[in-house]
RNA sequence: GCUCAUAUAGCUCAGCGGUAGAGCACUUGCUUGGUAAGUAAGAGGUCACCGGUUCAAGUCCGGUUAUGAGCUCCA
């Protein structure tokens, strides 16, 4: 048969040659490195027969399957056979690999600290020093859930048995030892080829991912080809943490969090400047956009969010109110609102709209209130306190996909301007419990998809992950550590408008129901402020920095220049601040350095006598000198660019 | 909400049964120094909160609250 290589080359091999024997034919190098192959884009065994005319590539650790490979029988054949080994009757759950690393989910008889890591660490080395070989058995189903109901693993068990496969189940060994996980495979055919690892985290998931379900222990580990690849993979998270939001917003003093309000920020004076320039700066797009802006109540009664079925779907999220028995004279119930959609209702449904009055575009910076499960906080990322830069427009069906298309354009423009350059799209369509005809949702999924594709955008399909009232777009940043966070979305909705009795009189001179769309470009301003600090890593474009420049002297004989300077650069509109402390320039410029200021002109007498300042960039160590003039200048024009 | 962990000075952390510690920051003195830490002294803590064990509790145990990492859920 003829096995076609990557490079194009063929090489005639008996049929029912395995992969190893290719490997050995092409040389001894290879044959060592090998630990997996792939026959016409599936991955298999080296020890797998190939028994017809394929394109077969040979994997090594040099290339990310061959490390998903290695990952892979590293947590599958040697984690779960260290911990079987230290702590008996030990389930296995699952053990996938993921970004980076694997987990491995285990029922343990007695819980386990972090301190076992280490011990568990040492016994997988111990493992993988016998460079035991890994052989695999096929089983049938029966025979299969005969072996591990003799384990008592009846995870193992509940896999094979919930599987629609009947025979072929592949059971893995190691030849110095009984112990036998059930793989789809391929494992490494030796564990001599193990390179790097660590143990780095302990932690608690449901089985199935399943909060009903009980909870089993995760452990998670990092692996690679070798030392080198593992530290400087660990060095790049310790760069991340250092881009950590939560870490900078304490070093800017930005913003704090307290015991007294869990989940609701206090913003700082430089944390709220950063906040009101972000909502100026939405406000003109807004309002370039055709949007107009509005402003509904915080605290509303219950009626309203019964009438928009909050009550009954989200009241578990909701904080709820009352007044004082004592001083009340009428007594009602009322929450702080969740989302604004249903106010916006509210002021569409103050007199009569035409057809041609849409599609009419709200927006409010809304402070909503939502009471998140306390083990979902995070920073400003997940909060219970927030405002969405929100927004509804009231439309007809057809004006869907020019609505969608002009939205995507207004979202790519602003995320553009603050840096995010790329950004992930998800379309997620009709769940299984939804409102709305099969019609309107194909019209309406079709309309959305349309849109992004008539803009040439990339996105993600996540089927049934819409809401019960629509199809959505969610539009996704990474943080600093490559946690994924939805900021922007788009959410076509049948069903609010049609509950709170909102309608419009067509063409026809009868009374329809609008489409409601409910969009926002930063989500909320807290999350999109974390993320845009860690996207900057703490050093923001000169126009949003909450302190643009410091001026800072040399010697207390320039102290007035300094004051001058700086007083012109106010009257520039640029925020600046003044430092004379009696300290040298070096110490000052690692202070203003350390908080990020973008410039710092330190003033010395050379300055002083030439009427110029000396401008030092946030990461240049470079300085350059001007003349007090050209700087003033070029700064309001760099104030005025705001990306 | 669940699992595990953590909570000591403004910040970062050490101390783990026997009179509260360090570095940085802060205040004051000296120093006027040219681009990432000049120098000396001083001040600063009900060791998160509530209870228990003990002659004695930051230190051991239990609970509460908050925070962190995951899981689940979501902007």
């Amino acid at each position: 048969m003829n096995i076609t290589l990557p490079d194009g080359s063929v090489r005639d091999l008996k049929p029912g040659s395995t992969g190893q024997d290719l490997a050995n034919d092409i040389g001894p190098g290879l044959a060592k490195a090998a630990i997996a192959v792939s026959v016409n884009g599936i991955q298999k065994d080296l020890s797998d027969p190939i028994n017809e005319d394929s394109e077969v590539s040979i994997i090594t650790l040099d290339s990310e399957d061959g490390l998903e490979i290695m990952r892979h029988t590293l947590t599958a054949q040697v984690l779960a056979r260290a911990v079987q080994n230290l702590y008996p009757g030990t389930k296995l759950a699952i053990g996938p690999t993921i970004k980076d690393g694997f987990y491995y989910d285990f029922e343990f008889k007695k819980p386990i600290s972090p301190d076992d890591l280490e011990r568990i660490e040492k016994e997988m080395a111990k493992i993988i020093n016998s460079k035991s070989s890994i052989t695999k058995k096929l089983y049938s189903k029966k025979d299969a859930i005969a072996v591990f109901k003799s384990k008592k693993e009846t995870y193992k068990e509940l896999i094979i048995e919930e599987s629609d496969q009947s025979d072929d189940f592949q059971l893995y060994y190691q030849d110095d030892n009984e112990f036998v996980d059930l793989c789809r495979g391929p494992h490494l055919p030796s564990l001599k080829h193990i390179g790097s690892f660590k143990l780095t985290k302990l932690a608690g998931a449901y089985w199935k991912g399943d909060s009903k379900n009980k909870m089993l222990t995760r452990i998670y580990g990092t692996a690679w080809k070798n030392d080198k690849d593992l530290n400087a993979y660990l060095h790049s998270l310790e760069e991340a943490e250092k881009r950590d939001h939560r870490k900078l917003g304490k070093e800017m003093s930005l913003f704090h969090f307290q015991e007294e309000a869990p989940g609701m920020v206090f913003w700082h004076p430089n944390g709220w400047t950063i906040y009101r320039l972000l909502e100026d700066f939405i406000r003109e797009k807004l309002s370039d956009y055709g949007y107009q802006e509005i402003r509904t109540p915080q605290v509303v009664d219950r009626k309203l969010w019964e009438a928009s079925g909050h009550w009954d779907k989200y009241r578990e999220n909701m904080f709820i109110t009352e007044i004082d028995e004592e001083h009340a004279n009428e007594k009602r119930t009322n929450a702080l609102k969740p989302m604004n959609c249903p106010c916006h209702v509210q002021v569409y449904n103050q007199g009569l709209k035409s057809y041609r009055d849409l599609p009419l575009r709200f927006a409010e910076f809304g402070s909503c209130h939502r009471y998140e499960a306390s083990g979902t906080m995070h920073g400003l990322m997940r909060v219970r306190g927030f405002t969405q830069d929100d927004g509804h427009i009231f439309c007809t069906e057809e004006q869907i996909e020019s609505e969608t298309k002009l939205f995507i354009e207004l979202l790519s423009n602003i995320y553009k301007d603050l840096g995010f350059d790329s950004f992930d799209i998800k379309l997620s369509t009709r769940p299984e419990v939804r409102v709305g005809s099969d019609e309107v949702w194909d019209k309406a999924e079709q309309a959305l998809e349309s849109a992004i594709k008539k803009l040439d955008l990339p996105y993600t399909l996540e089927e049934g992950d819409g809401a019960f009232y629509g199809p959505k777009l969610d539009f996704v940043l990474t943080d600093a550590i490559g946690r994924e966070w939805q900021c922007g979305t788009f959410q076509a909705d049948f069903n609010l408008p049609e509950r709170l009795e909102a309608e419009y009189v067509g063409e026809d001179g009868k009374k329809h129901i609008p489409v409601m769309i409910h969009r926002a470009v930063l989500g909320s301003f807290e999350r999109f402020i974390g993320v845009l600090i860690e996207n900057y890593s703490g050093k923001l474009p000169f126009w949003l920095a909450p302190v643009q420049v410091v001026v800072a002297s040399i010697t207390s004989d320039v102290d007035d220049y300094a004051e001058k300077v700086a007083l012109a650069l106010e009257e520039k509109g640029i925020r600046c601040s003044l430092d004379l402390r009696n300290e040298k320039i070096s110490y000052k410029v690692r202070e203003h350095s350390s908080t990020k200021t973008p410039v710092i002109m330190a003033l010395g007498k050379r300055e002083q006598e030439s009427n110029s300042v000396s401008v030092r960039r946030i990461g240049s160590n470079n300085n350059e000198s001007i003349s007090l003039e050209q700087a003033l200048k070029d700064l309001s024009i760099e104030n005025s660019k705001r990306h």
